[in-house]
DNA sequence: CGCTTTTGACCGGCGC
DNA sequence: GCGCCGGTCAAAAGCG
């Protein structure tokens, strides 16, 4: 075995080693051994026949030879052949094994013959290659089946989970009379009581009302949350949001609010940017106050006047979360791999579009419909009614936890303003009020940051889960499009489907000031 | 040469 | 009015 004799594998290091050669090199009794020295394979039997090959190579084909490989398995459709040096090869060792067997000389003297035969054995070598590389394709494939399944299948129990508690919450609404104080009529709709818990009620009761909590956090903002502390939420003020003359149509508002919707997108990469299938010119970067990452502008280049742009900027804390913000609607198609961005944009546009809507002066709480959108995904959007741009972010930078969502004490359900399950299945109970569908149909007006040719449609109810189904598409969808990103928003989705974790987080703020609670949640994109 | 990137200037909104 | 800040413009530089 130290002869000089071994066993390679195609393309990789020797594998194995002869004890002796006969003939040709070896003898058929031999062993290979593998590099520890242990036997794998076993050579019996005796050659019958030679061939030459091509004139580079010469080739003896042993007839009626039994090989076994360390499973006492017949390798079969074997071929050995001599070349210059102290190599053998060995390629594919489950199906039509060629032994390659080096001789280190040239003084092999094989008989020219059946050289159709070499030919035969090689096409088959070919093939079998192939086919070891079809079944590895298709392994991928069943791979991936089954994680569309199996996120297929969690979105089906979630939906299932969903009806019933919908069930269970239009039950125990018929038969509690008691509820009937909570009641709150609005086209007839029934309003949650998390409407009452977050001082919405009246909103929806009464458009000229306005719930003393969100006119303080509207009158003066900047009190709450200083420049210094948190540049975006500099700007997010709820106040500057563009504010629905309540004379004017909602219509009206949900113009102005799509013109200046944004969606930002935080994800980990290393890469300048991430790969959402668009041409980007940049145009300009500057030096973000609270941040020494600078941040870069760009420009849709796909179309002649798109005037969709974006922001990238890293995160000041964690240099390796990439935040994107988008903004406008491109004027032209898009490519596939642009589509599973824009629509997962979109669809979390959608969401905050809606979220925008309910009050008549434009303004509902945003983490509120976050949590109300997204109950179990709260790692993955906020919904932010900052000014002067309403923003959604999609925070694709965690990675699931599913220990974490047992870990919650039972008695976080009982937590105010936070949406468990029955919360969560009320207001997107079908009775819910009318302005949430109105501003589910306004929200199919948005093209956001989808190509207006494509827009996806959200216009059938319930809300909540429309705009789950498209992001969830969407979201596999972009999958495909980029592997750090990829990576990122498949841990995401598994976030939201493995999560049936009621959001625990910010809860004694949400009694307050939810607004200011999700300032710098949602102040991502600018130097956080 | 054409396109993209860089970078300082400029503009408008906002708070003081 | 001034300063700050975010955002954009446009000339210069870089690049293939």
């Amino acid at each position: 075995m130290d002869k000089g004799w071994c066993l390679t594998l195609e393309n990789s290091d020797p594998v194995g080693f002869f004890t002796s050669k006969s003939d040709f090199g070896f003898d058929l009794s031999s062993r290979l051994y593998d590099k520890e020295g242990t036997a794998t394979m076993f050579l019996t039997g005796r050659e019958e026949q030679y061939a030459s090959s091509p004139a580079d190579e010469r080739r003896v084909v042993l007839g009626e030879v039994d090989f076994f490989s360390d499973k006492n398995r017949p390798v079969k459709d074997m071929s050995v052949k001599k070349e210059d040096l102290h190599t053998a090869r060995e390629s594919d060792v489950n199906t039509g094994l060629q032994l390659v067997i080096n001789t280190g000389s040239d003084q092999s003297t094989v008989d020219d013959g059946i050289s159709s035969d070499v030919e035969d054995k090689r096409a088959k070598n070919e093939l079998a290659k192939l086919k070891v590389e079809l079944e590895g394709m298709n392994a991928e494939n069943q791979r991936l089946r089954g994680m569309l399944s199996q996120v297929s299948s969690n979105y089906t129990a979630l939906q299932m989970r969903l009806v019933g508690l919908m069930q269970q919450q239009k039950n125990s609404t018929a038969h509690d009379s008691t509820q009937e104080h909570e009641k709150q009529e609005n086209g007839g709709a029934t309003v949650p009581r998390q409407f009452l818990d977050l001082g919405l009620a009246s909103e929806i009761d009464d458009p000229s009302n306005s719930s003393s909590e969100e006119k303080t956090t509207s009158g003066s903002p900047h009190k709450k949350i200083g420049r210094a502390e948190s540049p975006e939420s500099d700007s997010c003020g709820p106040n500057k949001i563009p504010k629905l003359n309540p004379s004017n149509p909602v219509d009206q508002s949900t113009e102005a609010t799509m013109k200046k919707a944004r969606v930002s997108v935080r994800a980990r990469s290393e890469a300048p940017m991430i790969s959402d299938g668009c041409q980007w010119r940049k145009y300009g970067q500057k030096m973000a106050k609270g941040n020494p990452c600078p941040r870069a502008y760009y420009r849709c280049t796909m179309a002649v006047g798109c005037p969709v742009r974006k922001q990238v900027q890293r995160c000041a804390e964690d240099r390796t979360i990439l935040t994107t913000t988008y903004e406008g609607t491109h004027n032209h198609p898009l490519p596939p791999a642009a589509m599973a961005l824009a629509s997962t944009t979109s669809a979390a546009a959608s969401m905050l579009l809606s979220g925008s809507m309910p009050s008549p002066d434009g303004l509902i709480n945003p983490n509120f419909l976050a949590r109300t959108l997204l109950p179990y995904s709260s790692n993955m959007a906020t919904i932010s009614a900052s000014a002067p741009f309403p923003t959604v972010t999609l925070d694709l930078t965690h990675s699931p936890n599913p220990l974490q969502c047992q870990r919650v004490p039972p008695t976080q359900y009982q937590v105010p303003f936070l949406v468990h399950p029955q919360n969560f299945a009320s207001v997107t109970n079908p009775q819910m009020p009318q302005v949430f569908g109105q501003a589910l149909v306004n929200q199919s007006k948005f093209s956001g940051l989808q190509s207006s040719q494509n827009n996806i449609e959200q216009i059938q109810p319930p809300l909540h889960h429309q705009s789950f189904t498209n992001t969830l598409s969407a979201a596999t969808a972009a999958i495909t499009a980029d592997p750090n990103f990829s990576a990122a928003l498949a841990a995401a989705i598994t976030s939201i489907m493995g999560g049936s974790r009621p959001d625990s987080g910010n809860a004694t703020n949400n009694t307050t000031n939810v607004n200011t609670s999700t300032s710098n949640k949602s102040s991502s994109f600018m130097g956080n």
